[in-house]
DNA sequence: AACGGCTTCAACCGCAGGGCG
DNA sequence: GCGCCCTGCGGTTGAAGCCGT
């Protein structure tokens, strides 16, 4: 969509970057034939080589490109439509708990993409928070308001504390994870019911079964290059050294609130 | 109907991390 | 240990669509 038809360089260099560089690689809007050739070939011959899969496949795209178009778009299980209130409800926490951890948010969510759901965030939540008077980076109450006439409850649930220090994950630049500060944040967290705000809707969604289930989703999702469909990202978080069960985040949190 | 501002979201960019030789 | 390659992630962009005038 960006640049239709040009190539791309490294910033101020004018040198081509990797990726779409060679003349004649297609960039922009995908059109339904090119769809059918991945999700055709991405069914016959599975994920991975992404590299190598435009030339393979007789795409005139990157394989980043390639790669993007099958995880956002093309996979089979991925689910159409609007967010459901459930489903925001469930981002909400899970950002709260998680951070811009966009991909490990969506592994919560089934049928749900990294790239959906923030771009749900960015264009829905965020603002619906600021409205509240909440800052949706912190979830915590601004200290002066931003807006005096649409000004709300600190917290939009009323069983819900606002945490008293949020995951500090937010920088400029590229954002990953750090379990450490994950654990020290969850960890003076005044109680369970600051953790999940006591709502019965969370509670339906994050159980012991998933965690089992994702765990073996792990287990046989990773046992070969074969990672198809949304399942890869389960057992990818049960997989995150973050996550890890040997005193990962989720294994923390897992204990905390259930005990 | 025409126009301009605003919003949405698909797609791209740059970087980090893991695997491998 | 080092460098290369590939994959995945989060941030950003801008065309397309929406909406108010």
């Amino acid at each position: 969509m960006r640049h239709p038809g040009g190539g791309s360089t490294s910033a101020g260099t004018g040198t081509p970057t990797p990726c779409c560089s060679k003349i004649g690689m297609k960039r922009g809007p995908w059109t339904a034939e090119e769809d059918e050739v991945l999700a055709s070939f991405v069914r016959q011959e599975g994920e991975g080589r992404w590299r190598t899969l435009p030339k393979r496949a007789g795409l005139l795209r990157c394989g980043k490109s390639c790669r993007l178009r099958w995880m956002n778009y093309l996979r089979p299980s991925i689910k159409r439509g609007p967010i459901a209130p459930d489903e925001e409800d469930l981002i909400l926490r899970l950002h709260r708990l998680l951070g811009n951890r966009w991909s490990l948010i969506a592994g919560r969510i089934p049928g749900r993409t990294d790239n959906e759901i923030k771009n749900y965030w960015n264009t829905h939540l965020s603002k619906k928070l600021i409205k509240q008077g909440i800052d949706p980076r912190t979830h915590k109450p601004f200290l002066t308001a931003p807006s005096t006439t649409t000004q709300s409850s600190p917290t939009e649930n009323p069983n819900c504390t606002p945490l008293q220090q949020p995951p500090q994950v937010l920088s400029s630049g590229t954002n990953h994870f750090n379990a450490g500060n994950a654990l020290g944040w969850s960890g003076q967290v005044g109680g369970a019911d600051d953790f999940f705000c006591n709502d019965p809707i969370f509670d339906s969604f994050i159980t012991p079964e998933m965690f089992v289930q994702h765990d073996n989703n792990a287990a046989v999702h990773h046992s070969g290059s074969d990672q198809i469909l949304g399942n890869n990202r389960h057992g990818e978080m049960m997989n995150d050294p973050s996550f890890g069960l040997d005193g990962g985040l989720w294994e923390h949190t897992f204990q905390y609130y259930f005990g």
